[in-house]
DNA sequence: ACAAAAATTGTTATCGATATCATCTTGCCG
DNA sequence: CGGCAAGATGATATCGATAACAATTTTTGT
């Protein structure tokens, strides 16, 4: 006979809850470990009747899984890393609403981290989230610091950059073109009349979607024959509704005769609206003001506002598809570029005919 | 002799960047795992000649630490759950930002999770986060299924409850008492000599913030001798800003000479508010109406909106200070309750003098 | 200069689940 | 009724780091 191991001199403190494993779940019922971990799966083979037996042992102990450890041992982490800018902004939480749902029933949760429009604070979170082995990691932009692309090409797993089209894509790409959409506002003002063109956004280079809207609008402006935009640099990205407010009273000092500012947000379009209201002026009818990203308060406020709609929610949900189907199809795929749509939504912050209770 | 393994069969596929382990960069500085284990933590005594060159040998090879590996064998995640109703909401969002500040430089990283104002998904949440052993546990309200509560009992972790009082507190609260914040409202108005009180939030009971804040309306304006409130319930919570604005118009109708409508959330204050606008009524000379939260957007828009602005980030830093504080003090603490402030903020939208420009 | 204390590094067992392969039933068919 | 496939369950090794303790080197005090 084998000696047998003296009762474990392992102290549980007092009011210490001992805690629960699959063993002791298994050996309440009456079976091995590996079953119990079985039963816990839907594809594994377990009768029917075990399975009830164990689930019912699981809820009277109250026995909860320990993914850290099934996941060490099946190198499965079960969760998809997802950063976004910033934790307060719709446009982004549908994006992850999006994500979260097309991961649904996939046994798949969604991690998310907020990188304040800072590419040093994305290295740090994409770091920490590498060190917890997501299966796949979706991005906000195509801008990242060098040892961040080291560390995800090191980590072998897919990446979706998302919200933009990166020069230099990682891998998977699901977005639109920033410039193309702003230069697409610009256009469709100008047709609709407008000459003078004013520009809010930013002053750095922070948020490379404002960046390329700004560069959009610039370039559009100067095709259609209307001399440089007239551009306004507050605050850092991403910018308040307050600084849209500041914003704007910058630029009517400078250029008193503007007729429609584009901003690089709703958010800052709103500020812009609000100051310009309470100064006295009234929108549009002494200047006419226009968005991007067609925020609720854009279809609620008043007058409404001219934005750009994006659609938030499909590029969550394709970043999250493209990235089910690269792990599934074993990361053979090739790297493809999505293009999400956009569309402009004419309201009465831009109406020539000014007569926004019309 | 015993006999060798052979060469493992391990395939490597192709394109199979082979996983490093501690063990690799080990061998690669010539010390054992232990030591490299030992660099990656700065209280552990590693000679600072030794830890430069695994650190070296880290950054040169790509490796990545692995702490689904490492919180097995230590017994600690390094994670702490929060949970709140909304990813879309600047008050939880601030909320969440304090949390973080407050673990910022304690190793331990924030996992946020969105309940949907649902405490069937909250119980899945929980669940889900359970799995993956946090060490704490912060709550956003005190209303949970019972199973959650067997779990979070069952999972021997400290927990803290925020943004409201509940009755029957599972471990630690930070918060404040909504229908006392409320009611503080009521009574700030009335004494500036409004009498016919309206009140405008969502059907059901599922936001309990919102239901508390609603029984403190009534009770208040009972307790003024002001009658019976005039409540018009709208939308399941979160109402929107359009539901604002559409249940301002049936409160309306119903009691055409409503004074002063208190609203849920700034955000459908702000709905009512446009809605009026719209409608060629002047707030606050034909109606005034009030929110609660205090919201960018109350001190933006136009005419501003008086509103009780609420602690949000120090309950988030709060939250997660007590909850430090029961990790530290190996969660002997007793249950303790830490109130957090709110005020009242009197601005254009309840102005007497109805001149909101002034 | 030598013992004692402190600092550094290594060895081994272990965390708790799961992959993998082995074993044991059961059912089915000719 | 033998034999084989399919289904159910178990035994064991293992995932990759770290705890705990052991061993070694360096420093310190007198």
């Amino acid at each position: 006979m084998k000696n047998e191991d003296e009762p474990k001199d392992k102290r549980l403190k007092p009011g210490d809850a001992q805690k629960l494993t699959m063993a002791e779940v298994a050996k309440y019922v009456g079976v091995s470990a590996m079953t119990v971990s079985r039963a816990f799966r839907q594809d594994a083979s377990v009768s029917e009747e075990t399975r009830k037996r164990i689930m019912e042992a699981v809820d009277a102990l109250g026995y909860v899984l320990d993914l850290s450890a099934g996941s060490l041992s099946s190198r499965r982490s079960g969760f998809i890393a997802a950063l976004v800018p910033s934790i307060n902004n719709s446009n982004f939480s549908d994006t992850a609403r999006g994500m979260t749902d097309a991961l649904e029933k996939t046994g798949l949760q969604l991690l998310l981290g907020y990188t304040d429009y800072s590419t040093e604070k994305e290295e740090e979170l994409i770091e920490a989230m590498l060190r917890r082995r997501p299966e796949g990691i979706i991005l906000t932009g195509g801008s990242h610091t060098p040892r961040a692309r080291r560390m995800l090409a090191q980590a072998d797993i897919p990446v979706v950059e998302t919200w933009e089209l990166p020069e230099d894509p990682i891998n998977q790409v699901v977005g639109f073109s920033n410039s193309e959409a702003m230069a697409l506002l610009v256009r469709t003002l100008a047709s609709q009349g407008y000459r003078k063109f004013g520009y809010i956004g930013g002053t750095t280079a922070r948020d490379t979607r404002g960046s390329q809207r700004r560069s959009g609008f610039q370039r559009t402006v100067e095709e259609l024959g209307l001399g440089p935009g007239r551009m306004i640099s507050f605050g850092v990205p991403p910018i308040t509704m307050e600084q849209g407010g500041q914003a704007i009273v910058s630029l009517l000092e400078r250029w008193p005769d503007t007729e429609v500012v584009l901003c690089v947000s709703d958010l800052s379009a709103f500020g812009a609206i609000m100051e310009c209201t309470r100064r006295g002026m009234k929108v549009p009818r002494d200047i006419a003001i226009a968005g991007f990203g067609d925020y609720e308060i854009s279809s609620i406020c008043h007058p409404r506002i001219t934005t750009i709609n994006v659609d938030c929610y499909g590029i969550g949900r394709q970043a999250a598809a493209r990235l089910l189907d690269a792990l599934h199809t074993g990361e053979a795929t090739g790297d493809e570029i999505t293009l999400t749509g956009y569309k402009v939504v004419l309201r009465e912050s831009t109406d020539r005919n000014g007569a926004p209770t019309a």
